[in-house]
DNA sequence: GTGGTCTAGACCACT
DNA sequence: GTGGTCTAGACCACC
């Protein structure tokens, strides 16, 4: 299990997307035992209140499910970190879009900007 | 002259692009007199301080200048302004192919997603 | 012999619980044998140290006592479980009394509450 | 502006509700800011941290809203807190009726055992 | 000054 | 050992 971790970013929301990107890529299954808290915040180098704020999101979305003493699990419906996942990258693509917009760019020339810088 | 903030977002920093993205489109043109401080606070629906701060940042990269007691204007080498709308838009973009890798997608799937989305 | 057990609140303490209720209520007589640590866990669905631990708590109030090699039994001082309920039964409701108030209500309405919902 | 905390629970969900109760009986109304995150923690004797994670909720229940810089705001759909008021009352009194039936209390019992410790 | 985020470290109850 | 909660204190960007 790795973490990528950009530190110039807000570190809570990277975990909540990342553990949603490997449910949905099936990296992790459902009702599968997460990594304790203090794991994933010695393996991604981050403080364990950080990982526990993030798992927190997690629940209140339903995707994990806390079992205090033993752990934390995937839930059953994995569909919902799909959403999850899906909804994420509607948010950051439109935000992308309206900022170009509003720095005077248009459609194609977004898409051409996207081209020449992807690679 | 017309603002567009997005209240989601910082709002000085968007200020400054705005006047960068003006000046670079040509709207307003070197040396031209800027609305004072209190008159885009005013339009914009913000703090007049933000305003202020956006207009220190404006100065302190040489995109425009002040003049005790008769305003701000734009300076007479519209070149920064060019310069800076480029370094925001890179970055910008880096920032958001770099969020769309971490969340799984590879180059073609980015560059399908922005053409879904655009319009 | 019956386990109801709200997964949402910590188990451990609702075994303890309804052992003393069991006995407070003649379901379980003074002298008594108790179902085995392994078949309580096995009927209630909860990890058997959880029991253990239940158990133990009712041994050091003098609820229970263990024999070792043989099992479990029940005090012959069955008073000591009525007391105890009468204990839980009173810190319950002055606790959910005080939480009321709290959230503005007078004892009028309080007891209104609970005649509506209670049934 | 008071604020009566029961250390023995926990004080996050206390702060929680008792903004929710100024809300919905008036003492804070649609639109006005709230005290700031570290006055509410030197008022109620806790840490500043403790009272960020309470507005954090309030604000993701559509509660209140926070605007960087300047403080949080009563939220101007004052209908949500009542709703949410109205919310915990219900559910820690329907906890409390179940565990009383848990303790082998009947509909009558609860009812006469409220109106002796009310008072 | 204000909210937002994070680190560090502690204690608790439960499994 | 595990999650849950809290304190303490720091730094940042923004208004």
């Amino acid at each position: 299990m790795s973490w990528k971790l950009d530190k110039n970013r807000p570190v809570c929301p990277q975990i909540v997307e990342q553990i949603c990107v490997k449910i949905a890529n099936g990296e992790l299954k459902a009702g599968e035992k997460l990594m304790s808290v203090r794991e994933v915040a010695l393996a991604a180098g981050v403080n364990p209140n950080t990982v526990q704020k993030a798992f927190e999101t997690l629940e209140q979305n339903g995707i994990i499910y806390a079992q205090r003493g033993s752990g934390n699990f995937v839930s059953d419906d994995v569909l919902i970190a799909n959403q999850k996942v899906a909804e994420i990258t509607e948010q950051k693509t439109r935000n992308y879009i309206n900022e170009m917009k509003d720095l005077g760019f248009n459609e194609e020339e977004i898409k051409k900007y996207i081209e020449v810088l992807i690679k």
